[in-house]
DNA sequence: TTGTACGCGTTATCAT
DNA sequence: ATGATAACGCGTACAA
């Protein structure tokens, strides 16, 4: 079904179907309606290719999403979920595009071959290729997440520096003295990865101000590794009574490590994090915790993107959350552990 | 950069440029070189409206999940996750589409366009509108569950009716006499959703079989809602000493309200499931569950849709898996609960 | 190897 | 207001 045959079913000629579907030329009502019925009953619906290929655009966009193999976590299938959902309202189609590095084979499809009008990045490293090579390539693009230069690009990032900072000062508050950060994995710290590295500074900063006792840790991102990345730092530090971590996937593994060296929570140990509020309010008991405002970061995202596809020159847009610390059932007043002898 | 640009700087002519790169004819060592100089050194890559346009091909699978709004559960975001990373395994884009309805403008842009070369459908009900769409369309599809006439359609799907037949099989060997079903909404099982049917039927079945009392609720998607629904259970059935559930999202909620009305699991009570091995894992205690296999159905369902590309006319396949119940943590001997007088 | 028609929708032009 | 015609976007593939 293509357009000729519903300009030879309706006896007009193709322009004035396109024109009709168009309206950028005026069409005398009975014959729009006459098309319409003849498209209404064959169902007619136009070549999304021919038509990207004349307009130049491909009511498209991509997401970049962090690569296969690697499990996304809560937060950034949340953050999948709300730019598939406002670019929908956009009546824009998201292309998924699971890749690391510049060089990955579906990343240089949707960059290379035009299938988007633009992109937004997730993952992004404070060095990053592929925010490289997406500027080289004119591609309008935002990100979430960002690099080191912020102010080359348009994004939306959650501040991470200050969550942290925020929760050890309300641990500092409750009066712990030694506490820990659970960070992201050490491949991910290793590579760049912004939010790790500003968790760190925050930690650092937050506990120096506060004149208390930080360790710092990297955990992979699940379960597992919370426990046993929790349970050596209880038992390498006896005086330890809190955590801060941006890690959601392991917090379940963290609280089963507390669990297991016999503390309770809050009552014995302390734990504050920076996740979604779903995830924070699944885990038992409720996380105290900065409630990631996922959705509208997401959609944040999309309007910035549409924007820039809009006038690709105007001014680069960013947008810092630091939302504030929700009080659950995680965090309480500090108490010497029972086996610490010292601390 | 376009095929034509190529050509001039490499002197040769544009069909030329194209033997180079298809291989498809041809093309003298030296030329082909030469061509990949001038390639190489501008980053052409061939526009895929164009491509798609005239091939007739597109490269790249629609994925139709449940629409905005709604959370997904962590198995739904699974199956996306592996689809994405099976279609690019075989180098296949993915375009998302959160549609509930046949009328789904996103649905209809997918669908209608020619924007994809397959599509992959979830959350299908026992009677779909875009299923019978779909085919009237003669886009080849997969489903990721399966309609009422599972023979006309190719699928993947779990046998939730077999595996909460055993959930509830699994209790009565551990002596339970009486237990519940937590299904997933009322609004899905109104809707046709088949998950909740076949579980449903499943558990009538199981519970006649065994000779014991069962009662069924139906609960949102959402702790919250898994609160409500098994407080209420537990005060309106106090012989109830179990419960089956299909109902991942509300799983933690179950939980929490087991514990609020003193009971410890699996001491006094206790729970058997449906879940993703990651979610069951990490709920605390971890969930004696069917380990959903999602990885492994998702990408059966990208490979049985690259083959019903390649082959639209060949016999449907299906696929029906009913996991193994893995015991973990929350299925014990029944025990009267504490208050209950009766039972 | 080259020239060219084709896939399909859009839009400008000239004419009616 | 509408028709007829053709150029265009870009890559592919057949005939020459």
């Amino acid at each position: 079904m293509n357009i000729g045959e519903i300009a030879k079913r309706s006896g007009v000629a193709r322009s004035t179907v396109s024109y009709a579907l168009s309206g950028k030329r005026p069409v005398s009502e009975t014959t729009r309606r006459r098309i319409q019925a003849v498209i209404d009953e064959l169902g007619y619906q136009p070549n999304a290719s021919a038509k990207a290929l004349k307009e130049g655009r491909t009511r498209t966009i991509g997401l970049v999403i962090p690569p296969a193999g690697r499990r996304l976590t809560d937060m950034q299938l949340s953050f999948v979920a709300s730019v598939v959902d406002a670019a929908a309202r956009a009546d824009l189609d998201v292309l998924l595009s699971p890749s690391g590095g510049e060089h990955d084979r579906s990343f240089e499809r949707v960059v290379g071959g035009r299938r988007v009008d633009g992109v937004i990045l997730m993952e992004i490293r404070l060095e990053d290729d592929r925010v490289t090579r997406l500027r080289r390539s004119g591609l309008p693009f935002v990100g979430i997440g960002r690099t080191d230069r912020p102010d080359e690009m348009s994004w939306v990032d959650l501040d991470y520096e200050t969550l942290i900072a925020r929760c050890v000062h309300h641990l500092a508050d409750l009066g712990h003295r030694h506490v820990a950060l659970v960070n992201r994995p050490g491949e991910l710290l290793a590579a760049g990865y912004g939010p790790a590295h500003r968790a760190r500074a925050g930690f650092s900063r937050a506990v120096a101000e506060r004149g208390m006792e930080g360790v710092q840790a990297c955990c992979a991102d699940d379960a597992r590794a919370g426990v046993s990345c929790v349970g050596r730092l209880l038992a390498d530090h006896p005086g330890l009574t809190a955590v801060a971590t941006i890690n959601e996937a392991a917090m379940p593994g963290m609280y089963r490590a507390i669990e297991r060296a016999g503390l309770s929570v809050p009552g014995d140990f302390s734990i504050a994090g920076v996740a979604g509020r779903h995830w924070a309010e699944n885990l038992h008991p409720p996380l105290t915790a900065a409630d990631v405002p996922a959705d509208e970061l997401g959609a944040h995202a999309v309007d910035l993107l549409v924007r820039r596809i809009a006038d690709p020159a105007a001014a680069h847009h960013r947008l810092l959350v630091a939302p504030p610390v929700s009080l659950r059932g995680t965090t309480g007043p500090a108490r010497p552990r029972p086996s610490a002898d010292r601390g």
